[in-house]
DNA sequence: TTGTGAAACCCTAACCGTTAGGGTTACGGT
DNA sequence: ACCGTAACCCTAACGGTTAGGGTTTCACAA
């Protein structure tokens, strides 16, 4: 399925990371803000011009991994056990994402992404495409032909709850409380059967 | 209360005035991206310097009056009638609030914003200012002496179906599936009392 | 093997939003 | 009438980003 890669798309690779790394490294140590990009570009032994062919903005060296978020929501919507009702399944994706973000090892990436407004703007914007993506899984897993508003809501609603858990000071917390609100709404669009012989999937 | 502006004052409201209005007039002439700070400087006969001094980015051009929308949302929770219950009273200003930006005179205005990344970003952190006040307000409103979790979480949902809704192909509609379930989530944090003799004010 | 097209990369020069620095004018209160 | 300062102006720059146009390096096939 995946051909080994040729000695291009390793090179492609090994240039993205050494701009990746250079640019955390500096970021960490002096500041975002502080950091230029011909700055990172020398770092990294690259013209500018081929730092922007890898990233599509400053912002962006920050938010490397960003596609794993996206994938991992949706995954975890489409990837569920068959009789895995929907809600529980996401607050167990969104709860494995808040910790692995609020981890030390984590935690001074963290500290200047909230210390700097472009970074904070950037993510949120981020955060839209991701829960526009959601409510297209969740749209898929319920066999409707497009994203409906529910849908949409409920994609926000859990986007939401990552945000604001990763936030709280507590976030296991924030989490318990969070969720049976969302569970609350969800039970609105797809009322739970009453647990007599319907064998149908859960919602 | 209000004293009579004097003449400085008046000066400067209509030089903010007067920019804002080259703006939109340009904006709307040549679209957003092709439109740049000089151009609309010296449409307005101002120094660069000026305008930034009235607004602080390109992007709060198009945002003049935002402050508004802020004020409607945390004036709709605190001037509600004494037994009014909270959910309806913001589903009635969102409504408003909705209907005034997908009136037909505003359509090129957001058109316009739909179009454009760098609008559509901005918009998404003003909301989340936005939902940030408006939780406080709910907080203020409910006795607590700091913002909790359930009213950040409630403040998101209630922002978010205003972008949702306006967003909506029929606005009507999406509010009326979104607020239903608000509600659903604010009965987990706020149950309704029994229909008993229960006097207090409902939440 | 060698030729060829394209992908990755480089450099330079600019564009555009935004800000610093430092000046002038005109209003408001004394 | 005077002074402080708010509003305004100009010039020059900074920093992210892109256009234009060139060179190297790889993948693939003739």
């Amino acid at each position: 399925m995946t051909e080994p890669p040729g000695r291009r798309e390793r090179k492609k690779a090994a240039t993205r990371q050494k701009i990746a790394d250079a640019a955390l490294r500096l970021f960490l140590e002096r500041g975002y803000d502080a950091v230029g990009i011909r700055d990172i570009a020398a770092e990294a032994d690259v013209a500018v011009t081929t730092l922007f062919s890898h990233f599509a903005s400053k912002e962006a060296l920050v938010f490397e991994q960003d596609q794993d978020f996206e994938q991992r929501l949706t995954q975890a919507v489409a990837d569920r056990g068959p009789h895995e009702p929907l809600i529980p399944a996401l607050r167990r994706e969104i709860h494995a994402l808040v910790r692995h973000c609020t981890a030390d090892s984590a935690a001074p990436i963290w500290r200047m992404i909230d210390a700097s407004p472009a970074l904070r703007q950037y993510e949120e914007s981020m955060r839209l495409r991701h829960a526009d993506s959601l409510a297209t899984s969740i749209a898929a897993d319920l066999g409707l032909p497009q994203t409906t508003t529910a849908c949409r809501t409920i994609a926000r609603f859990v986007i939401d709850a990552y945000s604001l858990a990763r936030e709280a000071p507590d976030p296991d917390a924030a989490m318990d409380e969070i969720f049976p609100m969302i569970e609350a709404a969800w039970e609105v669009v797809c009322p739970i059967p009453a647990p007599t012989g319907d064998r149908s999937r859960p919602r």
